[in-house]
DNA sequence: GGATAAATTGTATAAATTTGCATTTTAAAT
DNA sequence: ATTTAAAATGCAAATTTATACAATTTATCC
């Protein structure tokens, strides 16, 4: 199991840092980094993803992330199998966090720990945390407070689709 | 050359309109308008206009336009007039509705699959629905969602749908 | 108008993606 | 440790999508 979802985050950081215009492209990123698989699980992959593939004028097709703000990488914090976040979105002035399956608790754990004057509190399901900021603490407020106390856990960004 | 435009045209009002998961489908729904063409042009038209498919938990793939706005269409939910839905209120800017014990989630899962920009997303208790709109969505543009897409699950009778 | 170039489309086919089914792997239960 | 259930994967086939090429339509220029 943890083989998939470290190759769910490879995917997810392949398809974020260069244009990949088709699965058996990707396919060979994949093979170098060490990931064995077929064409089929891949294709099961991205759609667990939500990995959109849209026309675009320089490569044909590329597939896109289909979160905001988001992306992660592994570090420090996913050798700990701390991480496995996998997007991070703002609504309502509130903060939805998505992550591997069964990964939400034990994230929203670890930023519970942080004893954040910022973060009201949060709720975990099995995939997906919401996290409540206090009033008046801002998004960029709240991002630097996770970029600077849970370092790893938040990547840069990379393209967006819609909404 | 106008009749081309018409087309992109239609296929965008289409696709913005309801879920639609492949090219075959879309075809038929233009034949209905009265275009005709083959997949091909279709196919050439989606990249034109930018159109991308993304997987979907309920619909598989659903193809999405690049910009914003989508429209409304009825659902199947009203066939089966399964409501369940108690109450629906507001507060800190979120939508919480109680329904019927245990029927929380199945009423989430059907709002979730509507696939509405309005909404971020839900948390499904075992009689309590967190629903959360995007930022700028107000009440009233949530209870006309859920009046128009959802019919029947919202009782005009109900006394806390005030706008 | 008539000739020519450019754009659009259909046909047929290739390429890419998805999926049913069987098998293997992993997790859970006793 | 065995058994049982659930999840993940590969293989092969089906489905879906993209495209090369030829034919057609539409626009442009004289």
């Amino acid at each position: 199991m943890k083989n998939r979802n470290e190759r769910l985050m490879e995917i997810r950081r392949l398809i974020g840092s260069r244009n990949i215009s088709s699965q058996e492209e990707l396919l060979r990123l994949l093979e170098k980094q060490g990931f064995e698989m077929t064409q089929a699980t891949l294709s099961r992959d991205l759609k667990y993803l939500r990995v959109a593939k849209m026309p675009d004028d320089r490569a044909g097709y590329v597939y896109i992330l289909p979160d905001k703000e988001q992306v992660v990488e592994e570090t420090e914090f996913s050798r700990q199998g701390l991480s496995g976040l996998i997007s991070l979105d703002f609504a309502q002035g509130m903060a939805i966090l998505r992550t591997l399956p069964g990964h939400a608790s034990s994230i929203a754990y670890t930023i519970d720990g942080l004893d954040a004057y910022e973060i009201a509190g949060t709720i975990a399901g099995d995939d997906t945390i919401l996290l409540i900021p206090r009033d008046g603490v801002s998004r960029s407020d709240l991002v630097n407070l996770l970029k600077i106390r849970m370092p790893g856990l938040i990547q840069e960004s990379s393209g967006s689709l819609q909404n």
